[in-house]
Order: C-alpha cells, then sequence, then structure tokens
DNA sequence: CTGTATTTTCAGATAATTCTGAAATTTGGA
DNA sequence: TCCAAATTTCAGAATTATCTGAAAATACAG
C-alpha cells in the first residue's frame, strides 16, 4: 500500500470495518482513499495507492457510484475520469442513511405490510403478525423521524443533536401543562403503545 | 422449512436481509423464528423449523447471546434449555443499537483519535487529519446525542422521536430571542462548523 | 459413579464472494 | 472514419465464509 502511515492506517481501518456492512473490503479502501485525498483522483492513482488490481477498482468506483457516494471531475485535455468524495461530511452521512434506507428499512417496510394484510390461519400466525404488527410501528417511528428531520439544514440538525435529551424538557413543561393532576393524560397520545 | 407462510416469509426475508449486515443467514433466521414464536423454543425446534444442521443452530445461538439479543428460560423438569427475544422490541433495538456501537463505532473512535494524535509529516497527511477530524466530530456528535437519549424511558423517546423536527420550532424561538437584530447570534456555538 | 440426554466443538466439505488478467468495449481527438 | 487511451466486462483462480456430521464435552437423574 503506498500511502503515508496516517492515510494507510485509516485506509486500512476503514475497509475492515467497511467488510463488518456489506460493503467488502476493497470498496471500503478505495472509498477511504478517496476521502482523504487533497484532490480528485483517476482509477490508477487509487491502483497504485492500495495495491489491487485496476480490475477490482473499477468494479470498486461502479458499486460506490451506485450509491451516490461519488463525484466525478473531468480535467481540461485529459481523458481520464477522476473521483471525489463530497466535502460536506454530513452530506456523505445523509447520502448513506437514504441509501441504506432505501435498500433495506423499505424492502422490509413493504415485506411486513404484505404479511399483516394476509389472514392468519392459526393462532401461531395471529401471534406472528403481532410481533410484525410492533416492528412496523417502530420502523414507521424511526422513518418517519428521520425523514422529518432529514429536511433540515445542516446547522440546525446539529442544534438539534446537540440539544439531545434535554429536549424532554420542553416535553415534560407540555406534559405539566396539559395534564390533569390525577397524572392521566389529558390530550390522547397517538404512540401510546401500553 | 417447516413453518406456517407468514412465519416462514418473515424469516426468509430476515435472514437475506440479516446477510446484508455482518451477520449471517442462518443467524437472522434464527433470530427470526424465535422473534415471532409464540413460546421460547429449544435448539432442536429451531432445528426442525429451520431445517439447518444441529450445530448451525447451536453457533448461530452462541452468536446471538454474545449480541445479548436473547433470553434464556429454563423449564421444570426438563434438561433442555428454552431460548426467546425480549417482548419488548424498544429493548431489542436499543440493545442492536448499543453492540453496533461497541464493536463499530468505538474502535473508529479510537483509531480515529489515534491518528489525530500523531504529527502530520507532509501537507497529504495535514490534510486528512483534517478529514478524520471532522467524521470524528461528527461520530461523537451522532453518539453523544444517542447516549442522551437512550436515558429516556421508552414512553418519552416515542414522544420526542414523533415529535421529528417539530422540535426545531423550540429552537427557531430560542434563536429570535438570542440574536440580535444583525443576524449573527449572540451566544457563540460550539458546534458551528462554517 | 454410571448412563443418557443435551450441547458444543471442530476438521473438512460445500458454497459464496472477491479478485485478477485478458479481452472487449467505449471514448474522444485527429 | 481511425487510432490509442481509458474503462468495463467476465471467466476462472484464489480466498473467505458457512455448514455439516462425527466426536468430545457437559449436565444431571438415579
Amino acid at each position: 500500500m503506498n500511502l503515508p502511515p496516517i492515510c494507510e492506517a485509516f485506509v486500512l481501518h476503514f475497509g475492515e470495518m467497511g467488510s463488518r456492512w456489506g460493503i467488502n473490503r476493497a470498496v471500503g479502501q478505495i472509498y477511504a482513499v478517496l476521502f482523504v485525498a487533497e484532490r480528485p483522483l483517476c482509477a490508477d492513482e487509487v491502483v497504485e495507492r492500495l495495491g489491487i488490481s485496476r480490475s477490482n477498482v473499477s468494479m470498486g468506483l461502479k458499486e460506490l457510484q451506485s450509491w451516490n457516494l461519488l463525484r466525478q471531475r473531468h480535467i481540461q485535455g485529459d481523458r481520464r475520469e477522476f473521483f471525489t468524495t463530497p466535502d460536506d461530511i454530513y452530506a456523505i452521512v445523509r447520502t448513506l442513511v437514504d441509501e441504506r434506507k432505501k435498500r433495506e428499512i423499505d424492502p422490509t417496510l413493504s415485506v411486513l405490510r404484505e404479511l399483516l394484510m394476509q389472514t392468519p390461519g392459526t393462532d401461531e400466525e395471529k401471534h406472528a403478525q403481532a410481533r410484525l404488527r410492533d416492528m412496523h410501528e417502530l420502523i414507521e417511528l424511526l422513518t418517519n423521524w428521520y425523514a422529518d428531520v432529514q429536511k433540515l439544514e445542516t446547522e440546525r440538525l446539529i442544534q438539534l443533536l446537540s440539544l439531545g435529551s434535554k429536549v424532554v424538557k420542553v416535553l415534560e413543561l407540555k406534559d405539566r401543562l396539559f395534564t390533569l393532576p390525577g397524572g392521566k393524560s389529558r390530550v390522547a397520545n397517538q404512540n401510546s403503545n401500553d
């Protein structure tokens, strides 16, 4: 691997981590190399830095492109294509989450919905459906939250995340205002599940 | 596969999805079978339902246990061990996130910190460190948010998530209150990054 | 302690994924 | 159009991961 020590350590770690997700080692390493590079690199430069075959890099770049994780650059008078990762790391994470959602969550939701439509034949199936309903509800809660929060500008998102659970103080206040002394909520809570 | 249609469809999908994460197909299927089962199952019952070898089930159960994803039950006068998933799906997701964080995020954070301590030898390394610093900062923001929110009771968590970006209205109000007419924030924002 | 039910381990078989080099294709300039 | 640089494709090799059956280990009643 033809990289300065800091970059090499990062690339190796990132490749390793990538392989714990659905992404294979080479693809993870290619992304890491582009992520730390000062300028866009062409495929042959990636080959040189990682010491893997040209065809492997070609396939890896294609895969990363299918995830929308790369930007392409053309340099005047040069036929090669150059690749970078977006400068804005928040944009990278948004893309990553969007794509994983599209590939993993959405199909799961549609399977769950389909199975919840079916008429259970036995008590066993009835119970299974109840479990799937819980799962469906939770995934919807999470994806709706994400869809909502995703619309925010990065600065607002950072504010929101920095606040963490302190937001709950607002909720507690709201509860105090809208709850009768007995403890029962005055307003029905659509997400209450017990 | 010896399961009613609804269960079978779910188990197959879940196994498929599991294999896109670091988890292999059999392990995903074992978890799915236990998740939809009406009562705790012993290893042989899992074998019967999935049609895979006894040893594969044994290894799969061990792996799931190392993720803290199973509860064990002993039945009076029965030598076998019975397994279930927790009833509370929120508890399941919390465990899942905790474990993934422990295995993937924490090691990454420590690699990033280590690399950021090193003295860069070249401009290339200096630039790489700047990128790693961005990544480190973002991961910290996300994990701190999670650590904070994780402490909430499930009902509060649901409230918080249901609110989504509506929380931001509070932030906007806060900004209006604490911002001078010129537009510059009156209070320094520790997380501003532009 | 003995015998049996149950679980675990692990070497080798099987299957799946990843990687490569060579050939085919595409691209853009002359 | 033709040529050469650049990229992509793909069959088979190399590597990894997964699965199995048989053997070993463990647990527990009597």
